[in-house]
DNA sequence: GACCCTAGCTAAACCGGTTTATCTCCGGCT
DNA sequence: AGCCGGAGATAAACCGGTTTAGCTAGGGTC
């Protein structure tokens, strides 16, 4: 089967391969009835034109790009990517192309790569790194991107994201409202921007706050549990990073015999079927608009717009069985043994 | 920032057009001291041939395509996909592009114009139906695609698939072995060629087993599984077509009061974390791996290979603690008094 | 009637590659 | 000397669109 192309049409029509270009495109310099006839030959032979074709004479690729650095096998507990994803489609006609790779340098790469092949029109940034490098390259190549979730004013680029010191603020105080002193935080990776910002809005409401590092995945979140769990004087509350992280957590307190929320109260960062299911609180926001948010954000971009800040909405706690009032405090017991055998 | 193409490679060479294109495709018809210079002159350049321009002569499009049709929102809680795509990817060189839909027409439209214009070299078809229009029209457009889940022989399309006859068989022999009797199925959706094969194996494995239809998600598992209990002779073991019913299922089971395993088997297809974190008994395939072996197979495809079928190995099954042996049956009580209220 | 303007269309160039036809030069053979 | 063949390179066509320059016919103005 051939697909019919542009000349097919102007020779169906009885005109010019321009004069069918300025047709179906809506563009003057036609008569109203030569254009009715071109759309007609075009629709009656199922014309589409070629991408391919169009992205060459310096229009647009008809894409955008979506890279992803994780270990591959990971990916599919992340339920979070697949909602953004999902979410960012809804609002953009055009195609995502979407590719995982295992190091940073390799992302980077790839971004150059689709630049230069001129297969994408823009693309979207995410996991920012502290000082991340992508921000630079992106104004350099002259690449319109959008930057997901890293909070706001990233060089030139334009940014949609969530403010994760309010939230982790709004958590805490949540926390201490039960009565909880001694609250600790399991974090994500510590070179993510964000991980970063709820470090500091851990650390100045919370006086004397443990922080154990996490990677996201259950081991790490099992790991930093059984450790706050094994100190001298443990944590009443923990907050964690992620939901996987939050969930391995849950279990390790239960197979520790210690009673969740009569004596630990768990709060989990993104809300999940994990969490409905384990019935944990949880830091819910609503991930499929804000790719939504972000597709619309790159765009614009792509359109010309000048980049802005879009803040999304705070994320909202839900509260379920893992958070309770904080357990008495033994007055005189500095120390209380650590039921962890 | 000005990408260099072709021409300015020739330029600073000093050769042609063509000369540079033979010596950057390896080629013969320029000498070795003339390649040697080009290969130079394009790497210090940092010369990226476009694909766009590349495509155009009928050449690759360097990506394939994946439709999914869902309900953009229930696709974050199917981590069975983002597993399926991480695979494809490890496998595959070049990119891949994605696309979710929300009807089947809108999935056909969508295949229909990518080979339209020339934007994939190829295709995954997933979900296949019971009859299903995407294998014609795939062989009428010419369009290179692997059947992935669909169990063999697709006209003339490849098919990587799993033996779900023979696995939903073993899962009722194992669950037969522990003493079940009245066994049930909470099924998928009916419209899906792997639902029939399940329900025939089931059928033909079990007498006078129950099956209720579902939909794969949490609701219809609850409500299926809220049915089957209420039934004047409950089953004792329920087989669910994925993990997010089973693990809803599990959860009416608690709030009705009836004890799992002792009382009630559940098995669920699919293992995820839902499933680790839940202690379901699930029978668990390798879907990366699923992935990595349709990538090939479509690699295969494109490259001319004629078109077949690789069979997946079988899914195993992970014994957790939702599945034990049969309560008692009590002798001479036909109609037990349902523990439902 | 001469002039200009514009609507409507065509021809041709262009985008960045690949591919084919052609051209030149050089060496070997008879 | 004359002929042939092949290697090495180039110019040009082509892929399927967009865009620009140019052409023509018709109508309005003075």
């Amino acid at each position: 089967m051939k697909r019919p192309t542009i000349k097919d049409i102007a020779a169906a029509a009885g005109v010019s391969k321009g004069a069918v270009s300025l047709a179906l495109n809506g563009r003057s310099g036609v008569s109203e009835r030569t254009r009715s006839r071109v759309l007609e030959v075009a629709s009656t032979l199922g014309y589409r034109p070629s991408v391919t074709a169009r992205a060459l004479s310096s229009a647009s690729a008809d894409a955008v790009g979506l890279v992803l650095v994780r270990p591959p096998r990971a990916l599919g507990d992340e339920a979070f990517f697949f909602q953004l994803i999902a979410g960012m489609q809804s609002e953009m006609s055009c195609a995502l192309l979407l590719q995982v790779v295992d190091s940073r340098e390799a992302e980077i790469a790839l971004y150059q790569r689709w630049w230069a092949e001129h297969r994408v029109d823009g693309v979207f940034l995410v996991d920012l790194l502290v000082s991340d490098p992508r921000v630079e390259l992106m104004s350099a190549l002259g690449l319109p991107a959008v930057v997901v979730g890293g909070a706001g004013h990233h060089g030139e680029l334009a940014s949609v994201w969530a403010d994760d010191y309010a939230a982790m603020t709004s958590v805490v105080e949540y926390l201490k409202s039960l009565g909880h002193q001694r609250i600790a935080r399991v974090a994500g990776l510590a070179s993510l921007l964000h991980t970063v910002r709820r470090d500091s809005a851990f650390a100045s409401s919370v006086v004397d706050g443990v922080v154990v590092a996490g990677d996201y995945t259950a081991e790490s979140g099992a790991r930093a549990t059984r450790e706050l769990l094994g100190m001298a004087a443990p944590p009443t509350a923990i907050v964690y990073d992620n939901d996987v992280m939050a969930v391995a957590g849950a279990e390790v307190a239960a197979s520790l015999g210690v009673a969740v929320p009569s004596e630990l109260s768990l709060v989990a960062w993104d809300d999940s079927v994990l969490c409905q299911h384990g019935r944990l609180t949880a830091l819910s926001r609503d991930t499929f608009a804000f790719g939504a948010r972000a597709a619309r954000a790159l765009v614009a971009v792509i359109g010309g717009a000048s980049p802005t800040d879009v803040e999304d909405v705070l994320p909202e706690l839900v509260v379920r069985g893992s958070t309770g009032t904080a357990p008495a405090v033994q007055v005189g017991c500095e120390h209380p043994t650590p039921r962890v055998r």
